[in-house]
DNA sequence: GACCAGGCACATC
DNA sequence: GATGTGCATGGT
């Protein structure tokens, strides 16, 4: 698919001192807590986290009901299924070859690192476990951030679509920049703390799929007011 | 039928 | 390092 940059972004300002802090609240006032990830368990956050590249989340539901409905969402289930049968269960996410390759990377890496224990992967420290799952083919920086943030309850900032196209046409970071630069961009201006990481990214996507689609009608958006 | 959705790996320049 | 391409379903 093309990029998502299909739209002009306004040349960025500079951030005002606690700024970010002030978006936070103006989303959490608009919208309420968002209670994330929807997983009941941390396999099954990864799980989501492969299966939502690039696709539309509904799609991604389907798929791990049909998981859970054959008993199906569990590391050693996914450790003894083949490729081929585990494509055919996930197939409403879309890419269904390609995610079952890199479901089966992920199990791979989880069993000759951790010996399949969830447990051992999420006590280890951020920044290796991070530079682990960089490692892992199929796993790019915001899996490894959702991963992290909403599975091991370490404090990484997750940049989406939304992230970017949010911040960029209220012109607080120009959108072209490296997904590092805007990372870094939000943890500095940010309490290190998971709750509120994992809250503000659920109010980003929340505020997205409302206001900031592809297309730039964004509406009665609660930033327009504030930003 | 066209466009879009909570990316990533790989090839090429 | 930037840019282009393949991967695929399901909702609007």
């Amino acid at each position: 698919m093309k990029s998502s940059k299909s739209f002009f972004y306004p040349k960025s300002r500079k951030l005002r001192p606690n700024e970010l802090p002030k978006v936070y609240r103006t989303l959490r006032q608009a919208f309420g807590h968002q209670h994330w990830w929807p997983g009941e368990t941390p396999f099954e956050v990864i799980v989501g986290a492969i299966l939502t590249q690039n696709t539309a989340w509904t799609n991604v539901e389907k798929a791990i009901m049909n998981l859970k409905k054959n008993e199906m969402l569990t590391p050693e289930a996914f450790r003894k299924i083949s490729e081929p049968a585990l494509a055919r269960l996930i197939r409403s996410a879309g890419y269904f070859n390609i995610k079952a390759s890199r479901l089966k990377h992920f199990i791979r890496f989880l069993y000759s690192e951790y010996e399949g224990d969830l447990d051992s992967l999420c006590v280890e420290k951020g920044d290796p476990l991070r530079q682990k799952l960089l490692a892992v083919k199929g796993i790019g920086p915001e899996t490894a951030d959702s991963i992290l943030l909403y599975a091991a309850q370490k404090p990484f900032f997750v940049i989406d679509a939304y992230t970017k196209r949010i911040f960029a046409r209220h012109r607080l970071f120009p959108y072209e920049r490296s997904y590092e630069s805007w990372r870094h961009l939000l943890q500095d201006a940010l309490p290190h703390k998971v709750s509120l990481y994992n809250d503000f990214h659920a109010q980003i996507v929340a505020v997205g799929k409302r206001f900031c689609r592809t297309k730039p009608d964004c509406g009665n958006c609660p930033l327009n007011r504030y930003l």
